[in-house]
DNA sequence: TCCTTGTTTCGATGCCTGTCGATACCTCGG
DNA sequence: CCGAGGTATCGACAGGCATCGAAACAAGGA
């Protein structure tokens, strides 16, 4: 924490469009939209990361406070990893409303990933 | 009849269905069904992976030799690891044909993992 | 104010994985 | 049968990451 000039990651906020990238069939990747995706599929390349999004997805609303889906079989410091590792690849946003935490599902992120995926050609 | 050297895999095979998992928004995903996702988009959280896939799924008939796709920045031992990365996660499918081996793609997967990311809600 | 509950950060640890060079394997042409 | 070129495996190393307990931070109530 002592170094104030720390560039932030060029994730995704919340709001934000997000194109990305061409689906996978359109042509061969660049190897920076290569690095944007796969910081994407990593996010979810996780069982526990898997079960929390999905957790959150379900709720109506797409949104769930932390305690609500905080049992996932992992200590709460490790929930709390997890999540943070989806907000900064911006498939999640959090806010906070009074004691709790909730977190929202950023639909225009896992949109682009599953445009990605589409294999019609 | 010509059914030569068909590589195995215990995982996904051209053709089937993969019921595997429920849309992400569906409800909690159990302990299984994760880590089978999971494992799934670990295979497409790599750029390198991402882009030899990439470089499959853009050729005609979502099909390439391996020649044809080995320049990704990285020696041809470590692209062999890779190709069998995303054969193990059933999302390639590999066959010897004379002296070159082509990468297909598995479009059931990868359907499926699109069809999991799917958040009309 | 102090205490309780909810959440995040910190520091350490052990496993997993991406990468390489060397080498073995497979197929074809001579 | 042998050599050459394409592909896969092996062994080793470095960096990354999931996980935990402890501690810090935030908000509300007594």
């Amino acid at each position: 924490m002592s170094n104030p000039e720390v560039v932030e990651l060029p994730v995704l906020q919340d709001g934000d469009v997000v194109p990305c990238c061409p689906p996978i069939t359109a042509g061969e990747l660049s190897t920076a939209d290569a690095q944007k995706m796969a910081a994407m599929f990593k996010a979810l390349s996780d069982p526990v990361r898997l079960r929390l999004f999905s957790k959150v997805a379900s709720h109506p609303g797409g949104e769930a406070c932390v305690c609500d889906i905080a049992d996932v079989g992992v200590s709460q410091p490790t929930v709390s990893h997890h999540l943070k590792k989806l907000r900064e690849a911006g498939l999640l946003t959090s806010e906070r409303r009074g004691t709790w935490v909730y977190y929202q599902v950023a639909p225009s992120v896992v949109a682009a990933m599953s445009a990605m995926l589409d294999l019609r050609s």
